[in-house]
RNA sequence: GCGCCUGUAGCUCAACCGGAUAGAGCAUCGGCCUUCUAAGCCGACGGUUGCAGGUUCGAUUCCUGUCGGGCGCGCCA
């Protein structure tokens, strides 16, 4: 609808190029076709002619009287009006949203989707936890925002693949290892001989136990068996990974997060990627040697300092291998990276840029694209939640999935904008009434189908063809509210996944399930009239439609009864 | 000290990247079930958008300053 008002406008535009009005050379300004707040502004507004005004040398009333008079006439377009300092408000026909109600129907579970991503491959890079505990809630609200990012790309006809980044070598692993020993040895925390950063929560006792038993876990494709001796700390930390890497699968799965492919740093040395990155660095002349270490000027390329690629004793620090990451990614045809991260992680962003601009291999200066997400902080009867009994210092995902279950927890989690912080309550993710969301919407969605069983019961057919024939019919207030909140989902979806917004779809499935339960509430659906039954029935069966694919956009369940 | 994010109703958050009278939910108060699921609906109350300037037809949005919150500033990862 936007798109083809927007069309209307242009060339209205031209017309008045034509008629000398506006300049001949001149690029049409960026104006917005959009939603009219309030009703009584009609369904679409522009701010063209206030834009428009300036290059005319015209008041904005004015011209927009102009621009008004050289519309082309369109059946989707009833009434138009100038308002205020010179908007001009659409004024729809009904017949543009009966259109919109028989579009649900013909494309069904495709409606919303668009092809603006055709053609494009995007890698979507999310949790990417190291496998040295439960993942926590941080992880959660990643594994949330990432998933839904990748649905809402694939909605625009994006290829997409979901990437897990992790190390199974270096400190944190080390730590992991020795945790898991000393476990074995029979130490616990604070025991004398409990290594000083070891990780001290309960899972790693049960790690060690597994351990000591000879269990198996499979996990990424292999299987690990637990070697039971407690001074083999290489066949303990490659049980440990296999182990939590497991665990951390299992979350996943759970939570209905999966992924295309695991990415191991450890793989970036052995393929010789990381050496490949530093040859080609120092080869464009962005590096040189300094106290015995190499460093990146990456101060060319906006950091704030120079950084060290090679430390003095030779090895590599972290944002090396990061770089020769993100290259693979690039050398795998990836025309978008999206990289969700933690906040707490944006320091590294400006270096890791640096070295792929160092490359000069073309990657462009905004590759790739980050979304960062801040802290989340977990509430329970009024006090915040920090200590979970497996992970000993944070909240698990598991627990919250557990706790509130799989679709409150998601819905919570991408319910707000990523770059805000983010105060998760339990008590009201718990709760099954009117106070939770995620029921609203989904029982939206339920009554619709328990409408329909209801038409079986008593006799009434329900014929929806005749009812999308009777559309007319549907002439009352709460039924123009809901025709007009539908129509908006492709919009709705659009602007969710240009702006790598998953919020903004959450927000407004809450409001289209409040235009179909006040319009539930308000009028019987299963009426004697039979052509006004069924373009009732039509228009809330669109509704169970759109409904179950923005559910589906979120990962959430669209369940038939309640 | 520097950088990034952030500050909107009592609380948790929106506001379609500069638009018209700043919107929801929770909480509080008051209504609606012999009719398709009350996990629902309706109404009331609630605001100097932290503060002070600036930019322009117009600012919650952009700029400057300032105050408060979060995170980051290693030859750690």
């Amino acid at each position: 609808m936007k798109q083809a008002l927007r069309d209307l406008l242009l060339q209205a535009i031209r017309t008045l190029q034509d008629d000398a009005v506006l300049p001949a050379d001149f690029a049409p300004p960026a104006f917005v076709v959009e939603r009219a707040r309030s009703r009584e502004h009609g369904d679409f507004a522009t701010n063209a002619a206030m834009l428009l005004a300036k290059p005319a040398r015209a008041k904005p009333r004015e011209l927009a009287d102009r621009l008004v008079a050289a519309l082309p006439a369109n059946p989707l377009v009833e009434k138009v009006e100038i308002a205020g300092p010179g908007f001009i408000n659409f004024f729809l026909s009904a017949g543009a949203y009966h259109a919109e109600v028989r579009r649900i129907f013909t494309e069904g579970d495709a409606y919303g989707r668009n092809a603006n991503g055709a053609g494009t491959t995007a890698g979507v890079e999310f949790v990417s936890a190291n496998p040295t505990g439960p993942l926590h809630v941080g992880h959660g609200r990643a594994a949330a925002i990432g998933d839904c990012l990748a649905r809402l790309l694939e909605a625009t006809g994006c290829d997409v693949k979901r990437e897990f980044y992790y190390n199974d070598a270096g400190v944190q692993i080390h730590n992991l290892a020795i945790s898991v020993q000393a476990r074995a040895r029979g130490l616990a925390p604070d025991d004398a001989g409990w290594p000083e950063a070891g990780y001290r929560g309960d899972y790693i006792a049960e790690v060690a136990r597994a351990y000591l038993a000879g269990e198996s876990v499979v996990a990424d494709g292999q299987t690990v068996t637990g070697a039971k001796d407690p001074e083999d700390l290489e066949a303990i930390r490659h049980f440990a990974v296999a182990s939590l890497r497991r665990e951390q699968d299992l979350d996943l799965k759970a939570f209905g997060v999966g992924f295309d492919t695991y990415f191991l740093e450890s793989s970036l040395y052995t393929d010789g990627k990381v050496e490949e990155t530093v040859r080609e660095l120092v080869a464009h002349g962005h590096t040189y040697e300094d106290g015995g270490a190499l460093w990146l000027r990456s101060t060319d390329y906006g950091d704030d300092k120079d950084r060290v690629m090679r430390k003095s004793d030779g090895t590599y620090t972290y944002f090396v291998p990061d770089v020769a990451y993100h290259l693979s990614k690039w050398q795998r045809g990836y025309t978008r990276a999206i990289t969700e991260l933690g906040s707490d992680h944006h320091g590294s962003l400006a270096r890791v840029k640096a070295g792929l601009q160092a490359l000069d291999v073309g990657i462009p200066k905004g590759w790739p694209e980050y979304v960062l997400h801040q802290m989340v902080t977990v509430m329970r009867g009024g006090e915040e939640v920090k200590i979970s009994k497996r992970a000993g210092s944070y909240v698990t995902l598991r627990d919250l999935i557990d706790e509130a279950g799989r679709d409150a927890t998601r819905y919570f989690l991408i319910s707000r904008k990523a770059d805000s912080q983010l105060v998760f309550d339990i008590d009201l993710a718990r709760s099954q009434s009117n106070d939770n969301p995620v029921y609203y919407i989904q029982y939206a969605h339920a009554r619709v189908c328990s409408v329909l069983r209801q038409a079986g019961e008593k006799g009434f057919s329900v014929e929806l063809d005749q009812g999308l024939a009777e559309l007319a019919r549907l002439d009352n207030e709460h039924e123009q509210i809901l025709l007009t909140e539908l129509s908006k989902y492709p919009e709705i979806v659009d602007a969710a996944a240009t702006n790598l917004e998953p919020h903004l779809l959450a927000g407004w499935l809450r409001e289209l399930a409040n235009a179909f339960h006040t319009y539930y509430n308000s009028h019987q659906f299963l009426v004697e009239d039979a052509a006004l039954r069924n373009a009732r029935l039509a228009l809330v069966v669109a509704t169970r439609q759109v409904l179950k694919n923005g559910l589906g956009l979120l990962g959430l369940s669209a369940p038939e009864s309640m």
